[in-house]
DNA sequence: CATCTACTTGACGTTAACGTCAACGTTATC
DNA sequence: GATAACGTTGACGTTAACGTCAAGTAGATG
């Protein structure tokens, strides 16, 4: 298994990407394509880091922000030291998804509220159009 | 209790924004204060649509988007027509803050993953230090 | 009355994240 | 060997979301 690789086009088709959105994220150093000749090989490793991409957009993230995340991913095998603060690093930014997590569902009890709320206005209304 | 209001300063200090934002959230109709000669008085409905409009954007939204979810906010009292189709806006809304949630908490387990597999490597490795 | 403070309205500048277009290279297909 | 399909590198354009700066206003204060 020597690593199978996907053309610009293959990528673009798989993950609903424009070519220039990839070169862009390659130039940034979120993606390191390998080359033979002009054109970029992209390989499993990339695809994996493209798909933490898209999602870390999603959540509202700057890529700057997303090509340090993607670091943690890349764990290595460096001394105790670095492995401490890796999991240092990676605890960080487990509380920040943490925190947005939690926003996300304060926001989603006020908003249910409000649809509860409502949709008791709808069925006594409903019910007394339907006295008529 | 006849609406208190505050000026541009005081909500710059209670949130933490640029008078250049709040003028700016003014322009794109997502706040609405009220003019005192030329000054601008902003009410409780503001700070809460402003409160609103902060915690949308930490989640990724686009302005345009956070401004159509504050129409949410202000049901009034239309039709049973529109009341149903408020409440489909805002189921549709709350489908899309819960998918979000769901890719949060699918991402914040597979970090948690990487952690521990980490946390056990710095065991072992400590333990490896402390036996020499 | 001059000055200070807080506020106003333009208007142009900036950054992130790409879009778009021109010009060129490489297979491979007719 | 022309042409199409797919790729490449610049380089300039665009949009969202503000920053920044100039010039003016309006009320309080020494």
């Amino acid at each position: 298994m020597s690593e199978q690789t996907y053309s610009i086009g293959e990528m673009c088709a798989d993950f609903d990407v424009t070519p220039r959105t990839l070169r862009f994220y390659e130039q940034k150093e979120l993606l390191f394509p390998i080359r033979e000749g002009q054109k970029r090989l992209f390989t499993q490793r990339d695809r994996a880091r493209l798909k933490l991409i898209l999602r870390g957009k999603r959540f509202g993230f700057s890529l700057e922000h997303i090509r340090q995340w993607l670091n943690l991913y890349d764990l290595g095998d460096g001394q105790v030291t670095q492995l401490s603060l890796w999991i240092e690093h990676a605890r960080g930014q487990m509380d920040t998804l943490r925190a947005q997590r939690d926003e996300l569902e304060d926001a989603m009890g006020e908003l249910q509220q409000l649809i509860d709320v409502a949709d008791k206005e709808l069925v006594s209304r409903t019910a007394s159009k339907a006295a008529e």
